[in-house]
DNA sequence: TAATTGTGATGCGTTTTTTGCATCACATAG
DNA sequence: CTATGTGATGCAAAAAACGCATCACAATTA
């Protein structure tokens, strides 16, 4: 879209808070790029950014002018894909932040069977903290986020809720697997491993943990989903999910032969968590993220009846 | 704003539904004006306009962009104009339509008074029809309308009222001028100048006069009120008018010794009629609009008390 | 039916705009 | 003080936009 280059352009400077960095990433030069800033300055009648030492800041002006720009990218993108439509094609692009919960088996297989009916459809699959997530609604680099509790923003728009319950996941070899469900006592000491901090998972374990009282020994903090689940395989600690990041025969089948299993925790310790699917409040969503929208929430209501 | 050209030039084609006009409007070779239009369609992907051998019409995808094109337009200035407050110029633009009974007296005072205030804001202001002035906000070609009477649009939202009741005007010597109260009885075949049928304010006068069965002598009809005003003193006729139409004095010294009078016509026969003052629903308005429609509110609180 | 008028599309040379290189002026860090 | 980073600017080359002349087509007029 050609008459929108120089708003790219100004975009791409306040993200990168640089002239000659954006103009690398636009693969332009810097005096091409610093141009057009000024051109655009001049026809706004102020500038848009100051210019420090180190490179260049939004003002105030500019802070609202590149929420325009933004805005005014993604109406164009739902004009877009709503002219697409017209056609017949259903083309369009759906952009989603989410945590690395969803990431693992939901989305994979929710994009693929949506992909299924509509081949024109692209997607971005951004996996980032809840915060990063909610942020990058914000500034409309994403159009859908999905966010394993707290939610932070008033801008955030819940679409469709998923209850998760706690799991205690462990080798299959483990002691307490012999246990149908889990109570936190039981897991006073053990070795454990956990995900950081900024998991939605890891604060309401948290919060189960200090009610109770019970402390566990902490023995590795991971980011990586799969790290901790395949760790489990090679020592004989436990580690906590929810349903919605582990393989679905994981539950369904809990009694199989699988190496590794999952057993409930009990509500009582550590209340269900909610998943949150949303999109940024009041805004109108292209085509193509609606559809989408729709067919996450059909999905979770076959999975979880919510 | 030269990122706007093309989407300014798409809009011109629009509405002249032709390029070759729209050209000439513009200033340019119609061969300029074709080749950024083909451009624009082909960076969208599909075709905007269907090519008639009279010119060229807009398709439903056109449709589409066009509605985007006008409402990034009003984004765009209402963004600019917030960044002129900054920097306190409070300059901007703000362009109403409005029927003619308020662009007699009403419109001019309250325009000198808020630009006494802020020099820097401009204004446009279009006499037309009410339903053309309905038009024009859809079309965002004006950012506020007053129209007295009927409001036919479900888009047209009503920011403030003022109710009017019927005056009817008349010669001095006119023999109806003893009278300090109008009722329509009085009128029976009386030698009346009239607005012509598209004004509010003659379609409020056909209802009294159907209810009660009064039947004028309509010798003139026309849509210019200072015609209607002026010709009162050339013949012995009757005429009507709404308060916000007429010079203020008419009203209140009732008994000054003016060539025209105005007697209230009783709210028995003809009810008080609403003139309206209102913007495109949803819309946010630039500052300059919003700070004069906030005038035009309080102006009317200070005559009608409404 | 044939000529005329009006429409949008297109090839080509010209003009305007944009771009890139080299360089300047300035601020900061070492 | 030097070295390295930043954005701004003069100037020539590249790219884009423009205007003229003309085509192809449809509707209207003679």
């Amino acid at each position: 879209m050609r008459f929108m280059t120089s708003l790219r352009f100004i975009d791409a400077v306040a993200r990168e808070k640089s002239i000659r960095k954006a103009a690398e990433k636009l693969a332009i030069t810097s005096t091409a790029l610093n141009r057009r800033i000024l051109q655009i300055e001049d026809e706004i009648g102020q500038p848009l950014f100051e210019r420090l030492a180190s490179g260049v800041r939004l003002n105030t002006a500019g802070e609202l002018f590149v929420q325009h720009i933004r805005t005014q990218t993604a109406e164009l993108a739902r004009v877009q894909s709503q002219i697409a439509d017209l056609s017949g094609i259903r083309r369009g692009h759906v952009r989603i932040a989410s945590g690395a919960d969803t990431m693992r088996y939901f989305l994979p297989e929710t994009v693929a069977r949506y992909r299924g009916e509509h081949p024109a459809v692209t997607f971005d699959l951004v996996r980032q903290s809840g915060d990063a997530a909610e942020q990058a609604l914000r500034t409309l680099e994403a159009d859908l986020a999905l966010i394993f509790e707290p939610i932070k923003s008033a801008d955030f728009q819940t679409m469709a809720t998923a209850r998760q319950q706690l799991y205690c996941m462990m080798s299959a070899n483990h002691p307490l697997a012999k246990k149908p469900m889990i109570r936190l006592r039981d897991c006073v000491g053990q070795p454990a491993i956990l995900p950081r901090a900024d998991a939605g998972l890891r604060q309401l374990l948290n919060v189960g943990l200090i009610r109770r009282s019970v402390e566990l020994g902490t023995v590795i903090e991971s980011n990586s989903q799969e790290f901790l689940q395949n760790y489990l395989t090679h020592e004989m600690v436990i580690s906590f999910q929810i349903p919605i990041a582990m393989p679905s025969d994981l539950i369904t089948a809990p009694l199989n032969t699988s190496a590794i299993v999952a057993r409930p925790v009990d509500l009582a310790d550590v209340p269900a968590g909610i998943l949150h699917i949303g999109q940024l409040k009041g805004r109108v969503l292209p085509v193509a993220a609606a559809k989408f929208l729709d067919s996450i929430i059909t999905e979770l209501g076959a999975r979880y009846g919510d």
